[in-house]
DNA sequence: CAAGGTCATTGACTGTGGTCAATTAAAATG
DNA sequence: CATTTTAATTGACCACAGTCAATGACCTTG
């Protein structure tokens, strides 16, 4: 099936360009600061071609998130088998705070997250979208946790998933906010800890 | 002081009928699908005169928020005197919560976070300012949690009041990008409650 | 290979937030 | 009361996201 015209050849290139230049000028001068009519303008097509490859200026960083999810298929196996769920858990978030400010960065990251607040469309947004890799990675993790006594059993594991889901937002969402001086992996790794000591099976 | 001149008499009027009449131009169509042409028409003036009293079309908000801390002092002789002070931390939130969905509703609520976000601007956004009175409120309870052996004492307080606060943005953010299917006051119940479970004195 | 259909591409157009030099009317001054 | 100063008000203007009817290049079918 690699049989494509030069059409369907072409029309590609030109979603690529497009693509391509977004990211680079969003990653050179700030998203806001970019306009449809300067990427449009440094890849020669007009206008309205970079609406019939993408809905809107937000959708081309979705694409950008793509590539998490083959990030997390990686991070699956880096994560010793032995630590307790609690702990596999803060692994995998520490490595996810890396990705999102070394690769991704605020920048993207603001828009992302403002864009899951009014983009009020069709189902739920992608931040919270089960369908995610991370959340089918932790949802095992958690299931673990609670089978080997690690976590409290009066609350199902959809419910410890969206606390420990929603603490992750938590932080992203406070670093977000704040200026430079909010280490997002020391903040992020802190909080979760808490949380997790308050859904362990003691006291 | 009561002494205005005609002209700074109708500078006032022209104010307030402004805020008036787009707060409730906002309540009944949503920010988003209030123009600010809409408003000024509304009001017989120009759209000029619109930013010489707020210097953009969120600022309007910020007056509605005013009212937030008038509100928490009524609720400073609400909360039991006699509980704990993790108790009295949820009776806040509680409180709190009924007000945000009730008088101020999901739209502006949704827009403050956005604009918490976004507007990089002077010093620390309101969302996190410690001049609010509820933090002030929140702080008195944690100091008295920490004396009282309530709470660990190897957090600074300031650590501590941080990831309470934090906590509540983290269910009001999950509360504006869930659908309707999300009980805020409940959530938060429970995803606080375990927070402060993870930072009391025990195990 | 000609005719008809498909689809990538175009750019003028709309709606909206925000700006600013010019205008007008009130207040202060002599 | 005339003149100057001050400040509220105006609306044309800009930038930018997003729309859509029209165009024409390419692809398919007979």
């Amino acid at each position: 099936m690699e049989s494509l015209t030069s059409r369907q050849k072409k029309a590609l290139a030109t979603r690529q360009k497009l693509l391509k230049t977004s990211l680079d000028l969003f990653n050179k001068y700030g998203f806001e600061h970019v306009s449809i009519e300067q990427i449009t303008k440094a890849c020669h097509v007009s206008k309205g071609t970079f609406y019939t490859y993408f809905p809107s200026k937000y959708d081309v960083i979705l694409e950008k998130f793509k590539e998490l999810d083959s990030f997390y298929s990686t991070l699956e196996n880096k994560i010793d088998p032995l630590l307790p769920a609690s702990g596999k858990i803060l692994e995998l978030y520490q490595e996810q705070m890396k990705y999102l400010t070394t690769v991704i960065g605020k920048d993207l990251m603001r828009t992302v997250y403002t864009a899951a607040m009014t983009n009020q469309v069709e189902q739920d947004h992608y931040l919270i979208n089960p369908q995610r890799k991370i959340f089918q990675l932790m949802n095992i993790y958690i299931e673990e946790g609670i089978q080997q006594g690690e976590f409290r059993q009066d609350l199902p594991a959809a419910r410890i998933q969206a606390i420990i889901q929603r603490c992750m937002r938590a932080n992203v969402y406070d670093w977000l906010i704040h200026s430079d001086d909010f280490d997002l992996a020391t903040e992020m790794a802190q909080f979760t800890a808490i949380v997790l000591s308050g859904l362990k099976n003691n006291q």
